[in-house]
DNA sequence: TTGTCAACTGTCAGTGGCTGTCACTAGCCT
DNA sequence: AGGCTAGTGACAGCCACTGACAGTTGACAA
């Protein structure tokens, strides 16, 4: 047994994995760093290599592809919406839990994604995402799934079969639906701050309701 | 002025004409032709062009690439449906307007869609697009980008202006998350035929009240 | 009919994303 | 100290896609 076996949360791997993690970080700053400049089509796999000192094929065991770091700090705020989803409190209805659950990780990105990236990148990134059409295509697909996740936590928490009862995923894909909609017209507009999108957010839900009345002349 | 130029709705067109259409239809055919039976990745251009004895440049003078081929017939289809959505009665309210144009315009995807590929075909073309990555994730930023116009048409309907009220976007992200669950577990099915998409379809708009309703246990 | 023009096509060369292979270097562990 | 192996670079190659140029073939007028 070894000392730095026993050291718990704070234990020092080893120079190796150190030197990884390093590289790691480097290629993904380099890339978002790029990408947020140059464009991202415009940013060529071999740039982010030389910017940091490694080789092409290094990049490529580092990141599934360039689309892949691109998305990298999202999937970090795919999960953090996802952790969030699974602690809130068992008596809410589903479609109030789902909006505490953005907002609230709206309120807490920061923590979660800043240790990988600055947020002001991250939230740079993801406009540069909603601009980019390969980009925005994969991210779509990527939320598909996440959204497919989200039913099966959703049917646990109301004790539902998800492929015997249909709502769980309804819920889901509607509320995916007005996530979607905030997110490409915040992705347009001007204001990139966090602030911004999470308002957004919270208006576009609140009207979900009078979108669905029967009638939308009040008069 | 010409016999040709006066035929009209049968006017024939020149020699060259015939020949482009004839060789764009070839390549259709051929290509989901091949992935259907291959798989869409397993399928080079390089084979695509060979099939029809043509060079893979001119392949790509007719397609703008080999996710384009792939997604040929859909275009087909969305425009028929923006078409059926255009034609609904204004008495009808939004989402109903919407529901009634989706089952519709399944119903007769038929003669839109068979002049160019068969249906059988059609169909067999969009599981495979739900099966595979590569074509899912541009199919759904296309369809994101259908919501959009769809969007602008609602609003016309109701006389309101797209950018100051968010309920067109938010009746129609609604509605299209929910087709785009109906898609995907239609496609992850056994049952390929139109008639299964359609019931699903009308099945889950039917659910999208009680998913949305306060509590969802009934005792 | 013939000749000119423009459209369509094939060939070739090149770029960029991505993968397999293999030899070599450098942490790790005894 | 020395063996083991994870990690890397160099190289070759595949495939989607593009630009440039030259050859061919319908279209159209003289």
């Amino acid at each position: 047994m070894d000392i730095a076996d026993t050291a718990g949360a704070g234990a020092r791997p080893g120079l190796r994995e150190r030197k990884k993690q390093r590289t790691r970080d480097a290629l993904l700053r380099a890339a978002l760093e790029l990408f947020a400049t140059q464009g991202y089509e415009q940013t060529t796999v071999d740039e982010i290599a030389e910017a940091v000192d490694v080789s092409q094929r290094t990049f490529f065991r580092y990141f599934a592809g360039k689309e892949d770091v691109a998305l990298f700090s999202q999937r970090i705020a795919e999960s953090h919406f996802l952790a969030a989803v699974r602690e809130r409190p068992p008596h809410e209805a589903p479609l109030e839990a789902l909006r505490m659950a953005v907002l609230e990780g709206w309120d807490t990105i920061g923590e979660a994604v800043d240790a990988v990236v600055p947020i002001e990148l991250h939230m740079r990134t993801f406009q540069l995402i909603e601009s980019t059409p390969a980009l925005l295509a994969v991210h779509l697909r990527r939320s598909a799934e996440l959204e497919e996740e989200i039913a099966r936590v959703i049917a646990e928490r109301e004790g539902l079969d998800v492929d015997a009862d249909p709502r769980p995923r309804v819920a889901v894909a509607v509320f995916g639906g007005v996530m979607r909609v905030t997110g490409r017209l915040w992705g347009a507009g001007e204001d990139s701050s966090v602030e911004a999108i999470r308002e957004l957010t919270a208006s576009y839900l609140d009207h979900v309701g009078p979108a669905l009345a029967e009638k939308w002349r009040t008069e």
